[in-house]
DNA sequence: CGGGCAAGACCGACCGGTCTCGCTCGTGGC
DNA sequence: GCCACGAGCGAGACCGGTCGGTCTTGCCCG
């Protein structure tokens, strides 16, 4: 092997998952059918074929590889490149957040972009809520990590601002990091345990219950 | 005209466009064809295109329905019957998320949906970013009511809980809509004007920009 | 020589969209 | 009051194109 060429002299498989990347993440998975994958990857049907047993299999490759490359673990790694105290981690995902929809070729977020175009019962609409549900695990240790309250309730509603920001960032908000962080840092002062807990005003709302860390809903 | 049978002997257009309401709001718009949507309907396709320049106008259509049905103006008339202070009407938005979050078979925004399965430059996606548009000035009327301070940037933020809650609940999330009432009543806090603004910790960002009422992103 | 590959023909199913049939029913001329 | 007409309708054949998926061919390289 040369070596030489492009870099494209890799395993067939590998030349799929790196084409199919941009084109599922910006254009969503029903858009983009197998003929525009091998044409793009360079690559015959029958070997596709040989690498995934279906479309479905590699939109659940696909989906895994965002996980890899730009899931929690990423998001971790740049928000420790920022801060070093806890809070400050938690706070610097919505920096990170920032730049991110700051990019002219915005995309959102492919795990929530898939679970509604496939819906919740689909195979890899069933795998995007679980890569969600392991983002809010993080969440949770960071939560944990910062001494904070209640932290399976912190960490579902640490998810509502960064799920919000991603979509008004998509809708054309353009200070939607900023606001969530606002608003994360409200959140953070609400799960502070015992000393000067939230100091500002909270009308009741009647019958209104709690909502702790309960969970799961059917698939539809 | 017996007018007896069932309700089914209205105007085609009327029944095609009830017949789809659940189809698209519940399983998106790409996976609906217009074969099963003028079985449904009981609808010859020849009378389809009639009354439908495209599936596109139809989508068109669907979205305008929802709107009609399912929209802010809906949801103001519901947070009337609810609450009497402009506060307690914005606050008990997430009342009624609670309810509508409680369904089992909760469909999530059609519009933040459309916005992502056809993409923000698609006519249909461009709609659906201009009904939600319109849901937040909404929001920035009932701020003002509220005699609250930034009120455009406080719809934005407003936004991110709404849309936040909205996914959660799709992911699994049974308290997203208290948790986003939580979230809500400490973003009204920050925008009262005035008398005992912020009394909780923001830790700084640096570098970190204010984030006003800026907007407009092209689309992609 | 043989396995993996690129190229691409081929498959049935379905896509959005057009067009041809009869049938029905409301309307206007008589 | 009657009837013929025509618009609107349901049913469905039909169109080219594309879908996801299979299979064949011939090449290249180990």
């Amino acid at each position: 092997m040369t070596q030489s060429e492009v870099a494209e002299s890799q395993h067939p498989r590998e030349r799929v998952l790196s084409a199919v990347y941009p084109l599922f993440a910006h254009r969503g998975v029903r858009d983009v059918g197998i003929d525009e994958i091998i044409r793009t990857a360079g690559v015959a049907k029958a070997t596709f074929y040989r690498h995934f047993a279906s479309k479905e299999a590699l939109v659940l490759a696909f989906l895994q590889r965002r996980h890899e490359v730009f899931g929690i673990n990423w998001l971790l790694g740049e928000v420790a490149r920022r801060a070093t105290t806890p809070e400050g981690r938690l706070l610097a995902i919505f920096d990170v957040f920032a730049e991110w929809f700051a990019r002219e070729d915005y995309e959102a977020c492919s795990f929530i972009r898939v679970m509604f175009e496939l819906g919740a019962s689909d195979p890899a609409g069933q795998a995007s809520i679980g890569y969600l549900h392991e983002i809010r695990n993080q969440i949770v240790l960071l939560a944990k990590d910062a001494g904070l309250d209640d932290v399976d309730g912190f960490a579902w509603s640490w998810r509502i601002l960064m799920a919000g920001s991603i979509v008004t960032a998509a809708e054309g908000d353009l200070g939607a990091a900023s606001r969530a962080r606002r608003l994360a840092a409200a959140l953070i002062a609400q799960h502070r345990p015992a000393t000067a807990t939230q100091a500002f005003h909270c009308p009741a709302s009647p019958g209104h219950h709690e909502g702790t860390g309960q969970f799961r809903r059917e698939n539809r």
